[in-house]
DNA sequence: TAATATTACGTAAGCGCTTACATAAAGGTT
DNA sequence: AACCTTTATGTAAGCGCTTACGTAATATTA
């Protein structure tokens, strides 16, 4: 019947509200039963206040690891309900100090009791688990520290992607393919010069019959990008061309296209390898990064008008 | 550093929700970065939909255990993103059937793989705590189901309370607390009668001469409350003039002073045990209930103006 | 069959935090 | 000393749920 319940994991999320909830509420009825005038979601700053007098707002937000917002409305309802003083720093204007006032020193004595019961019930029900769930709860923030849920996800979606992107050999049947994925992002950020024009429009006679290759990705039936390897002689290859339909970017076609280009070079005993490409692609930039470019003087003579920067495969000694 | 941390159980609540935020906020960001146009908080909605079409709104939330509201706002925003259509129930006009678009359909194998890698990383998170998380969270709930937390707490604080309070026994020198205790209530609900100004002004020698007794209930050295055990003969007992100053209610007196009468009664060989209050006092009424008492015809005289139920005493046989 | 209770849905506002932004004081730099 | 950066605080608005409440349709009951 409870679907959240059901779902394990993938709702993991809407279970930890829907403890949470019912644990808080449950513990401010009790707060408000007793008719002390206090709210639970105070207590960690009173808690805190009763360790520490004269702490600042920012303090006690890092202290409890709350935003400085958080900790400045409970302070300013823990104020008019007479419990703290504030006084401004001496030393610092800007500076809030907090205190526990008179009647928030007296409220410890009828609080500590009823935290202890609270403390002990919760006790009682997490006990029910089986396990130290607060101990388990710390593992998983620490886990959570050392690398975010957010990365492992990411980097996850993108082995996926990877692992969908098909490489495919040249064919002749392929060729508009060639020039169309790389008019598009041409004409988006430059023009076509004729330099361009003439290697798009007959790869084979200008790149394949000189020993270079061009290659496509594809998804699900559908060619999504290209790259093209140049050979300028036996130990130089060049890799360049390369294009991602604006729609399919960002799910690692770049880089499949990119590694298999630059496999397909180093099996033909290439000594320099290296691309072209503009300053202001920096995600580009960064992939060759990752797949082992460096920045480098440019070598070979500018054979167009935009402005390119060139990068080096790195060799491994 | 991390004083919520330090606190354990005891800000158990603010650690479950900063766990909660932390990982929802991740996976809405994986979300987000798909660029699918899907909300996180719309998948429990979204998936129930795949499994069942035509589910009315508080449908969905009784599955899910969200509030029907919620379901309405959720479905509200899917709506405006064209995931689902609604239409109304033939045979009941108040009902809205909720069922996946098109778009709604069609989304469905761009989340699957996503859902995957979310619930596979979050798997991967959770078993950093060398638990099974997700069977403690079905654990900690089945104990709730069982009994709340509320309920947990509430008999912790009533047997702390009724620990603190000391029952004493009569002496002169207390002899205007009786009276003053009983005026409170008294003046508050009724009028004083002449029967009540004759017993409270000398319970030395209406009550206690005739072998009986008044005690009283002290919290940290005050008086807070009284109560008194009249003998009729050898057999028959009753217990009468309770009263606990206002301000100390509900801190469990009523109920330590009943019982310590009660003992001296059975103590004294009674064989009949009774009480009279008035059918307002619903709380004393339970609370009499709880001890044994039950209600029963009058079989005394009435003493006073003021209406009055009997409650006896109920030996075990 | 009229009155009453229940149910389904919708809307507004609240809760306890957050993010985003503004302002003023303090500290650093040239 | 003028300028820029950083820090402490405050305020507004948002988020994702809740409670509270109103209205209309349906079911129940006398």
């Amino acid at each position: 019947m409870d679907l959240i319940r059901q779902l394990g994991v993938l709702a993991f999320g809407s279970r930890l509200r829907r403890l949470t909830e019912r644990l808080s509420k449950d513990v401010s009825r009790s707060f408000r039963d007793q008719g002390i005038g206090f709210e639970v979601r105070w207590f960690p700053v009173f808690y805190l206040l009763t360790l520490e007098s004269e702490v600042s707002i920012t303090g006690i937000a890092s202290a409890l690891q709350y935003t400085h917002p958080a900790i400045n409305q409970i302070a300013g309802e823990m104020d008019r309900a007479g419990l703290i003083v504030s006084t401004r720093d001496k030393n610092d204007e800007r500076r809030r100090l907090l205190s526990l006032s008179k009647k928030g020193q007296s409220l410890i004595t009828d609080l500590k009791p009823l935290w202890a019961d609270i403390a002990d019930a919760t006790k009682e029900i997490l006990s029910m688990s089986g396990i130290d769930f607060v101990a388990a709860i710390d593992k998983v923030e620490e886990a959570l520290d050392q690398r975010q849920l957010y990365d492992r996800i990411v980097s996850r979606i993108k082995i996926r992607q990877y692992d969908a992107i098909e490489i495919v050999e040249y064919e002749s049947s392929l060729k508009d393919h060639f020039r169309e994925l790389n008019y598009e992002w041409l004409k988006k950020y430059y023009r076509i010069e004729p330099a361009d024009e003439k290697v798009l429009g007959d790869p084979e006679g200008n790149i394949i019959s000189n020993g270079g290759a061009v290659v496509f990705a594809r998804i699900d039936g559908r060619i999504i990008g290209t790259g093209a390897l140049i050979k300028h002689d036996d130990q130089t290859y060049e890799i360049a061309k390369m294009a991602v339909t604006e729609r399919m970017q960002r799910r690692q076609a770049g880089k499949k296209l990119t590694r298999a280009l630059l496999d397909r070079a180093l099996d033909s005993g290439a000594v320099r390898i290296f691309l072209e490409t503009s300053p202001q692609m920096t995600p580009a930039i960064s992939l060759y990064e990752k797949l082992g470019f460096e920045i480098s003087e440019g070598f070979i003579t500018p054979r167009y008008k935009r402005e390119s920067i060139t990068m080096v495969y790195k060799f491994e000694k």
